[in-house]
DNA sequence: GTCTATATTTTGATAGAC
DNA sequence: GTCTATCAAAATATAGAC
């Protein structure tokens, strides 16, 4: 059963609440965002925010769960195909790249988050987390199992993926500031540029001759 | 003229309250940082911190001018040498991994500096960002000069480097609370394996024939 | 569900003595 | 250079009417 499809003015406050903190959470980190700034966004004000939510803390802890939702969820997919490792591996990534486009708040609020060491971590996030590393290690297992792979760290597997993406991302405003600066030798960055080298670093020290 | 070494406790209060300013800030960003902290963190008061620098942003941009020269001058140390490039590539990444040791909080507020689109970064800071991106290019364009790389987008191959080698930094917790996680598969990470996989992947990409 | 006050706390910054 | 005391401005959260 869909959900209806909706206008923008009549989501509900609760959702457009949700969609302006992301972005805010997004921009200035959680201490840096206002309730008062969110509220603002939604087109709403405190009150209503603190109808719907318990506090600033719970707001953004809703947040992170459904966005990394979305995560587990598209990369879980990825492992019930019966393609090769290789190309499971292949289509994880490009998941990852997929949804830092389709939730552009993902990987602001994701770097953020770890650069907090976890701080706003609560079991319901870390659940959600783990189905990512969970789909991640059986990629890799299988990989290695069947001799396509060799064996490697999980963690660092998924450090050598989201780092890069998630970096290209976020650091599209600092690129421009270089762009402006003199003649600085460097080309422009494009989605697929980044996907595509993601996956040549990835494979590349995945395989298992050398 | 090597400056003296003193004891903890004679240390400047001004560069007490870096150190401190520099903790505090990784650990809680901007906004989340708070003077008093800092102030007690360097065994002062607020006051000394208004006295030495003009306001909370100003004390900011000081500690992240001082990391990023660090890293400017280390990784620039690098391109010095008359090693072939692929040497002096994987000196660059070493370079790059000890200080994120020397200085362990830049990780973090690199991070989240990228996060929040360099609000912060002022002339003085791009200065040395400009000066780590340079050497890159030039070691990049030495390597595809001789032959021994092909060509690469130095912003892709600065990602791919930076991206995984701050995220091991910075995730030490949260890969503390996967461990705890009942049994989930996943060795220790040692530094030495971190910068071994970032030279691999890194290498790979740049392979010439593939 | 939605809003306008308002209470309360925190926090960046300063005055002024020593 | 160092401190205590204090100001003034946010900012989180709530009361209570509609």
């Amino acid at each position: 059963m869909p959900r209806p499809v909706r206008r923008p003015d009549t989501v509900s406050s609760r959702d457009r609440l949700l969609a302006a903190a992301a972005a805010e959470f997004a921009a200035r980190g959680f201490d840096g965002a206002k309730v008062d700034r969110i509220a603002k966004r939604a087109r709403l004000n405190k009150a209503m925010l603190y109808y719907h939510f318990a506090s600033k803390a719970a707001l953004y802890r809703e947040v992170l769960r459904d966005i990394f939702g979305s995560v587990a969820t598209a990369v879980g997919r990825v492992h019930e195909s019966a393609a090769p490792p290789d190309e499971q591996l292949r289509q994880f990534i490009e998941a990852v790249a997929n949804i830092a486009v389709d939730r552009p708040h993902f990987p602001s609020m994701w770097l953020r988050e770890m650069a907090e060491g976890g701080r706003h971590l609560d079991d319901s996030v870390m659940v959600e987390m783990k189905r990512v590393m969970l789909t991640l290690v059986e990629i890799l297992r299988d990989g290695a199992t069947r001799g396509a792979f060799r064996a490697a760290n999980p963690f660092l597997t998924q450090m050598g993926i989201v780092g890069p993406l998630l970096l290209f991302r976020v650091t599209a405003p600092i690129r421009e500031k270089f762009a402006h600066l003199s003649p600085f030798p460097i080309a422009q960055l494009a989605h697929d540029d980044v996907v595509e080298y993601v996956r040549t670093m990835t494979l590349g020290a995945l395989r298992r001759s050398r």
